[in-house]
DNA sequence: TATTGTTATACTCTATAACTATA
DNA sequence: TATAGTTATAGAGTATAACAATA
């Protein structure tokens, strides 16, 4: 036993790093009654406006039948709808609803009071610095689309 | 909308960051039949010797239900044995058979593999810096637990 | 022919609770 | 009383393929 050796431990760091955020972030969002999955679509509406399933797909890193479960969901709530694309008859533009706008504004603040605590383990230089590292290497493959 | 204005992005990018892990993860160990989940306990007994199935499930950040099943399959493969523990008889040591430290060579350079294609995107002095703040963030809450 | 979205299905993971045997 | 492990079960998440409408 190498008690004190190296060892391959980036896919273990991941994914305890995500399950903690993951939990920090249901914590906060629990009181909205909203949870992750669909807080982080909500997210995307906001940021980017209205847009395709596909593209949200894309973004949240869904697959496509997840996606309509998802949209589905957003819709029985009334906090986003389906409304015809403006250039592809396929598609259908994903918009958010006056309800969505307002649950937002609270998803903003919690996202933001959940990153604050899950931080607190590094300085505010380090935190710029693993915000930076942590996004280049999540996005390291090229996005298998014509996204911002 | 805010096209280029800055969101709450660290869980999504926690999210992506491990998903792009866990794929090349499994990339490099399919050749080895092997799966990610059971690899990982494959690396912690290689490393830390055997040990309880507690210690496992703390180690690896899964649960009491979820890691009888994966030391079930490590035994029925041939890869790990269930001895009895030397000082508490109602817990199990778990340790890698021959078969199993042999394949753990593998695994070993199949994690390294991985990890050196998941890191091309920085260059060494980031490389550490990200390790290092990964680390620090994955275990910012202290283990529930007296493991090193 | 390829793409957007939908539906259905199955599989994996996770979470939970009840139970035993030991401590 | 609490802990290590087991079992069973239900739920969430994910992956897949077949299909319709449109590009």
């Amino acid at each position: 036993m190498n008690e004190h050796d190296e060892y391959p431990a980036l896919g273990m760091m991941l994914r305890r790093a995500h399950g903690r955020a993951a939990l920090a972030f249901a914590e906060e969002l629990e009181p909205l009654g909203i949870e992750n999955r669909l807080a982080g679509i909500l997210l995307q509406l906001g940021h980017y406006g209205p847009q395709s399933q596909r593209q949200l797909m894309v973004r949240v890193g869904a697959d496509k039948s997840a996606m309509v479960r998802s949209v589905d969901e957003l819709e029985a709530r009334g906090l986003a709808v389906r409304t015809p694309h403006p250039t592809d008859r396929r598609a259908h533009a994903v918009a958010l609803t006056p309800a969505g706008e307002e649950l937002l504004t609270g998803i903003l603040g919690a996202a933001q009071r959940a990153e604050g605590r899950l931080l607190t383990c590094l300085d505010p230089a380090e935190q710029r610095q693993f915000g930076a590292l942590l996004e280049r290497f999540a996005l390291a493959e090229t996005l298998p689309c014509d996204l911002p």
